[in-house]
DNA sequence: TTTTGAGTTGTTCGA
DNA sequence: GTCGAACAACTCAAA
């Protein structure tokens, strides 16, 4: 066999996606055969297993990848478990002698794919990686000190003094036809479908898979960036881009997304300036990958080692009402219902429930993480814990403690109207706007008319607002003052230090 | 070198 | 009703 002959193995990871693909673009500029690889890892070498929403979504995007690959005549090999393991039987059973993949940023990916490359470099194969997903690289984005941002501003002004990010790739033409193949997995046996029909909602929601990212992105810059600026605050209307999962799964690229409001801006100054809110949002994903690098625990430590004494509640009833979207504060459920029912929920509403978890139950961030984790569909490895720890305040850029979102204010302004509340808490549908949020200080007659019985049809509020903010402003304060207290010991210490210190000067 | 101003997304209170 | 101040502590960048 010619050594133009052996094919070349590109793994396919967080980047099903032909177009704007660096990894698989250069693959098919060698000349050589093709062959793709996806490799359910699960929780192999310490990985984070994808949650039930996030495997529905692969699941469709894989059968849609394979498709379209096969179309230019790549085969898609599907493994699972060890990916050194999948690749060594891949190039044993094809000969192929160069493997190529787009990067990863979590800790865990990092030493896997470092491994990976160490071992296949030394049994003589060609190995290359790519940026796929970033628009930079985390360890190149620096403060003038040269250490690493800590604070979205600066970071984002970065950004804008930095080149512009490339041109996007277009797919590439279909590689030489490979005379081999290898054994692959079916799409079925990989097991990626709820055992109950729980996802079966989300296919009226989303079309995962390259195609769907590009109409998403379509509909978005055609009905949905202008009024961008203030609509993206309002649950109840369409005017986020929804290209989360789509981001996530990698079958758009952050490149073809800058590209596309940039040239959608040129349009005039109200495009221009609702452009720039969007890719800022877009900054903020490159925030998360940024902090997620350079402190691999962002998932499970506090990223404000101050949060570390920070009180916890945990009550299995409360947590289990924030869960199913019974917390009697309607923009809250109405969010956490909307979340299981679509794998989703509108940002500005994450942030409101989110802060009710945190704030007003005080229940460890780390647990409403997981919950999101496991029902969203653009469940990401960094963008997850920083939104947690942002809301918590022990986060890069945290909110102050004293933000405390109150349910009721923040429904009265952003779902004014009532649609979100209504689309998703049926029962309260005939409340008029007056008392939608807050159905309990509703005189009684209001509520028989529209068919509520507090308690039965509809719970009452688990907490109280008032007293729930005072218990978490004075948990925080508590907290500060352990920590003042923690500082004179340290100040103390120094002082007995002073005197030989004084000596030995 | 030191100082100063600003920082995604908020709420409450009192004038 | 509207409006400004207060609510920490710390990082970054410009002056």
């Amino acid at each position: 066999m010619p050594a133009s002959a052996n094919p070349l193995l590109i793994w396919f990871r967080s980047d099903l996606r032909r177009s704007d693909n660096p990894a698989l673009h250069w693959a098919v500029g060698t000349g050589k055969p093709v062959i793709a690889l996806y490799v359910l890892e699960g929780d192999f070498d310490g990985m984070r297993p994808l949650g039930g929403a996030s495997k529905w979504w692969l699941h469709h995007s894989l059968a849609r990848h394979g498709e379209r690959l096969a179309k230019c005549g790549i085969q898609l090999v599907l493994k699972c478990g060890d990916p050194e393991k999948a690749i060594s039987e891949v190039v044993t059973e094809t000969g192929a002698d160069t493997i190529a993949w787009n990067r990863r940023y979590d800790a865990n990916a990092i030493a896997v794919d470092t491994d990976i490359k160490a071992s296949l470099s030394s049994a003589g194969l060609t190995v290359r990686s790519f940026n796929g997903s970033l628009l930079v690289e985390p360890w190149e984005q620096k403060t003038r000190s040269g250490t690493p941002f800590r604070v979205f501003t600066p970071f984002w002004k970065s950004i804008l003094a930095g080149p512009e990010p490339r041109t996007p790739l277009s797919a590439p033409p279909a590689p030489v036809p490979s005379s081999v193949g290898a054994s692959s997995l079916d799409l079925e046996a990989l097991d990626l479908l709820p055992d109950r029909n729980w996802a079966d909602g989300f296919q009226a929601h989303w079309e995962p898979g390259e195609a769907g990212a590009q109409r998403a992105l379509a509909r978005f810059l055609d009905s949905g960036l202008r009024s961008y600026g203030k609509g993206r605050d309002v649950p109840g209307q369409c005017n986020t881009s929804m290209l989360s999962p789509h981001l996530q799964f990698g079958e758009i690229s952050p490149v073809q997304i800058w590209n596309a409001a940039r040239t959608a801006e040129g349009m005039d100054d109200t495009l221009a300036a609702a452009a720039t809110k969007f890719l800022s949002e877009i900054a903020w994903r490159e925030f998360a990958y940024h902090l997620l690098f350079h402190n691999p625990d962002l998932a499970t430590e506090n990223y404000s080692s101050t949060f570390d004494a920070f009180p916890w509640q945990f009550d299995r009833a409360l947590f289990d009402a924030w869960k199913t979207g019974t917390t009697g504060y309607p923009i809250v459920d109405a969010g956490m219902r909307q979340l299981w029912k679509t794998g989703w929920m509108h940002n500005r509403v994450r942030m409101v429930a989110a802060s009710f978890l945190i704030k007003h139950l005080m229940i460890d961030w780390r647990r409403g993480e997981k919950w999101f984790w496991d029902t969203l569909v653009d469940a990401d490895v960094a963008n997850n814990p920083a939104g947690w720890q942002w809301v918590a305040g022990s986060g890069a850029d945290a909110a102050p403690y004293f933000r405390i979102f109150n349910p009721v204010l923040q429904g009265e302004k952003f779902d004014s109207d009532g649609t979100y509340v209504r689309r998703w808490v049926p029962e309260l549908s005939g409340l008029e706007n007056k008392w939608l949020h807050k159905p309990w200080k509703a005189p009684d007659a209001v509520l028989r008319s529209a068919g509520i019985k507090l308690g039965q049809t509809y719970p009452n509020p688990l907490v109280d607002h008032d007293a729930a903010r005072k218990r978490a402003l004075d948990a925080y304060s508590e907290l500060r003052r352990g920590q003042e207290d923690h500082e004179q010991i340290a100040d103390g210490a120094n002082r007995a230090a002073e005197p030989q210190q004084a000596h030995l000067r």
